[in-house]
RNA sequence: CGGGCGGUAGCUUAGCUCGGUAAAGCGCCUGGUUUGGGACCAGGAGACCGCGAGUUCGAAUCUCGCCCGCCCGACCA
């Protein structure tokens, strides 16, 4: 059944090799798979249906999961008076190198008297709107989320990962404690972490994030990390605990039950079509990507084989006999009657990551069977129509477990635990993965670390367990066990 | 935003050095033969040669400006 691995590599034709070039595979992945092309404005990208109904996949999960715990969407302005922008200090310094400005308008390009910004994430909006809405202890918690796209002025892009427009949920919540906020900040990053692994099927470390890439403005910064096939760690989504920092700027104040006037305590979060990106580099394989069933737009495609007119009707006839039960099963399923000879089918729906392929021709309709090949494994196994509803659920739960499991072998196999910067920096200079060390808590040692080690960053401090031996610079006592990272 | 490279049909590219009728493969359309791992034959459509200016009798080719993309840096969800 598996003889022929070096065939198999050569399935699909126009995709150039992982193992050649990771980061032209991973474009032409993207693009031959039709997800994403970019759109000729430079750093804006097209997402195409097939990519977008990944995000659909997330965007439900997640939807879901916030209204569950009171969260409610909103549409907030798309452009942002400056005067809000410039209000929280070091917000206002993280931002202003990324933002894009609208200052003409109208027929005659007239100058605005006041610049808008374009959102580059909407705090400062929401803030000073948001206000208007609090004004007792009974307002709160005020649970707010929208989903959108943002702009950021880019300097270097690259599909799905990094584009001068991407698409996004950014969600924003006020608290009567600071407590109460950064339970909403945890709450909110285990919500995350369920979407990347139990959705996206890509293990993830979870921690705090450095003061130097805390969010600007934020106390801290909550983020998950996730490991690429090229060994590069991706950010898939950030929650921030602001404390008041935000409510002092924009005076989001409320009175407390004992007619007390107190600022809020606040959170913002997010993730974003970054994910879909993820999800290629995580998974896919020289063939094109693997997606896993909870997010594909297909789960099973059925190729049919036929020779004539009369071998299409018997097919037909056989799939319509049991394409019901995959309906009725909740399968997002499709039968490919293309004009295509099937072999161009394989190759078309491997290159798309369907997780499950059925090939049903005359010998199988005879017999009552169909043929069932998966994406990871691509065993072929000749499986009865009876029950077929039932049988695939589990086979695409199977495969949805199967991928996270490899996943995380391979997240395993490529995580280290070193001692001092020189490991370290020896290290990164032969390969990726993330490498546990202890640190000091300086800036000035996490700087080193990066200038040392070729844009090694300290990626997550790990909070849960406790910080042992020394810091891999200085060599005294380590504050923080943390994973290091090259990252995307 | 700095340094390097590139843009010719839907895609990948040749042609450019040395100016002179725009080419190929793949894809697409039509017909036929085919169909259990990327078929074959025949015919056909498809190109403001990235955009604009300049030099020239004549520009895909030379010059300048701009736009877009790729690689390397700094910045980054």
């Amino acid at each position: 059944m598996k003889q022929e691995t070096e065939e198999q590599q050569d399935f699909v034709k126009e995709v150039t090799k992982m193992s050649d070039d990771f980061d032209r595979w991973y474009t032409d992945v993207v693009r031959k798979a039709e997800m994403a092309d970019w759109s000729g404005v430079r750093g804006m990208m097209v997402v195409r249906p097939y990519g977008w109904a990944m995000w659909e996949a997330i965007m439900r999960a997640f939807d879901d999961m916030i209204k569950e715990s009171g969260h409610e969407n909103w549409a907030f302005p798309l452009l942002i008076p400056r005067e809000y922008l410039m209000k929280e200090a070091e917000h206002v310094e993280g931002f202003a190198p990324e933002v894009a400005w609208v200052t003409k308008a109208g027929g005659g390009m007239e100058e605005l008297e006041e610049p808008l910004a374009v959102r580059p994430t909407s705090e400062t909006i929401i803030g000073a709107i948001i206000k208007r809405y609090i004004q007792s202890h009974r307002d709160l918690p005020k649970l707010t989320n929208q989903w959108n796209s943002v702009v950021r002025w880019e300097m270097r892009s690259r599909l799905f990962l990094r584009s001068r427009e991407f698409w996004w949920q950014e969600g924003h919540t006020f608290h009567a404690s600071g407590q109460e906020a950064m339970d909403e900040a945890q709450l909110i990053l285990g919500y995350y972490r369920s979407i990347a692994e139990d959705w996206l099927a890509v293990p993830v470390l979870v921690g705090k994030k450095s003061p130097a890439e805390t969010f600007p403005g934020a106390v801290h910064t909550l983020t998950l990390e996730g490991l690429m096939r090229d060994g590069l760690a991706l950010q898939m989504g950030t929650s921030h605990y602001f404390g008041q920092n935000f409510a002092r700027a924009y005076d989001i104040s409320f009175s407390n039950r004992e007619n007390e006037r107190e600022l809020c305590y606040s959170t913002s979060w997010g993730i974003s079509t970054r994910l879909v990106g993820a999800l290629v580099m995580a998974h896919g394989d020289d063939s094109g990507l693997i997606v896993p069933p909870r997010i594909a737009p297909t789960q099973v495609i059925v190729v049919p084989i036929f020779r004539d007119d009369e071998g299409r009707a018997k097919v037909e006839r056989f799939i319509s006999s049991w394409a019901g039960e995959l309906k009725a099963a909740g399968i997002r399923h499709r039968v490919d009657w293309r004009d295509e000879r099937p072999g161009d089918k394989y190759a078309h729906w491997e290159l798309k990551g369907v997780p499950i392929r059925l090939n049903v021709g005359a010998r199988d309709a005879d017999a009552g069977n169909v043929e069932m090949v998966d994406r990871l494994t691509r065993e072929r196994v000749s499986i009865p129509v009876a029950g077929i509803g039932q049988r695939l659920t589990k086979a695409l739960d199977a495969f949805q477990r199967e991928l996270f499991d490899r996943a995380q072998k391979f997240q395993r196999d490529n995580t280290y635990e070193l001692g001092t910067l020189d490991e370290v920096v020896a290290h990164f200079r032969e390969r990726g993965g993330f490498v546990w060390a202890g640190w000091c808590g300086d800036a000035e040692e996490e700087a080193k670390i990066k200038a040392d080690a070729g844009g090694v960053t300290v990626r997550v401090i790990d909070e849960a367990t406790e910080a042992a031996g020394k810091c891999l610079v200085c060599s005294k006592p380590a504050k923080f066990r943390v994973a290091l990272a090259k990252a995307y």
